[in-house]
DNA sequence: GGCCAGGTGGCCA
DNA sequence: TGGCCACATGGC
């Protein structure tokens, strides 16, 4: 197969900086970064392709499908592309970020060494939620551990070029889990009660990514999502930044960004809420994208 | 060995 | 409303 799309960039892009944000940890399990390329399964609509995204100049991404369904119709086609252009989150017109960002103590470093990065999207709202309640409260290496036991359990695969390539588990599939099977793996019960609770939801068509963004702004969707058992402020900062793309999300009680700012600033200990709200004054519209930078500076 | 992890719900005043 | 506390495990 070496069917594939081109797909325009914004200015404001590097793909590089990107890949190396996806490449972060040795146990990522639902994505490859190789060969200056990311290569991903992905299920979009009813298709399942394995499709790889590289960059061969400035301008595009090229989107290639290596293995599994191919596009059938433009229509099709034009489903990956806006996967890609959510994936990478590209319509977003950064050129006012990065001039508050240049005169921002703590944002100007992070903006010049990662030019170009973009909060890399969790297109599925099952796996943006049960990503985010796998980060709740423990370190982020033993969550990709115990990300990667979830999906190698209960997740799809394909095979290509003798390497396999994972989908993350259907909502449907974790849905018919019990607790007790699903805290098998070293998870809290806490944890499988929220996972299992969110995945029913989603399977029976209660809580959809559509229902969601229909309800318009982000505070009216923040509030919708908190009254689900598991979310709490923060994880739903996390899907709004990470999965919906506002900009203007922000997971203010981040451990994450709390160790960012302390190093930026050279601090002793942690700042507070309310030093971060100070701090964070001039960040009004992005302030997802100033605490994705931050915590790619870590 | 103790404290902290990309928090949250539940209990108590 | 606001303040603790348990939660399972890993890393330092």
């Amino acid at each position: 197969m070496d069917k594939y799309i081109d797909i325009p960039v914004p200015k404001i892009f590097d793909f590089n900086v990107n890949l190396q944000f996806l490449n972060r940890n040795a146990n990522e399990c639902t994505h490859e970064v190789k060969d200056h390329a990311l290569i991903k399964y992905v299920e979009i609509s009813s298709l399942k392709s394995l499709i790889k995204i590289s960059a061969p100049n400035k301008s595009i991404l090229r989107l290639h499908f290596l293995a599994g369904d191919l596009p059938q119709n433009k229509e099709d086609e034009k489903l990956f592309i806006d996967y890609v252009e959510h994936l990478f989150d590209l319509n977003k017109d950064l050129h006012a970020f990065y001039k508050l960002a240049e005169a921002d103590p703590l944002l100007q470093k992070p903006v010049i060494e990662a030019y170009g990065l973009r909060i890399v999207q969790i297109p599925d709202l099952f796996e943006a939620l049960a990503w985010g309640i796998l980060g709740q409260q423990i370190n982020l290496n033993f969550a990709y551990q115990l990300k990667r036991e979830i999906v190698e359990k209960y997740g799809q695969s394909i095979t290509y070029k003798g390497e396999i390539y994972w989908l993350f588990p259907s909502a449907k599939r974790i849905a018919n889990l019990t607790v007790d099977k699903l805290s098998k793996i070293k998870m809290t019960r806490r944890k499988s009660e929220f996972m299992i609770g969110i995945a029913e939801l989603i399977a029976s068509g209660q809580l959809s990514r559509e229902t969601l963004l229909s309800l318009g702004s982000k505070e009216v969707i923040e509030k919708e999502i908190v009254k689900i058992r598991g979310i709490g402020p923060w994880t739903a900062n996390y899907l709004l930044m990470r999965s919906f793309g506002f900009p203007d999300a922000f997971p203010i009680a981040d451990v994450g960004l709390h160790n960012a700012i302390k190093k930026q600033l050279k601090l002793d200990k942690k700042p507070s809420i309310e030093e971060i709200l100070k701090l964070s004054q001039n960040w009004t519209g992005y302030e997802a994208y100033a605490t994705f930078y931050l915590w790619y500076s870590l």
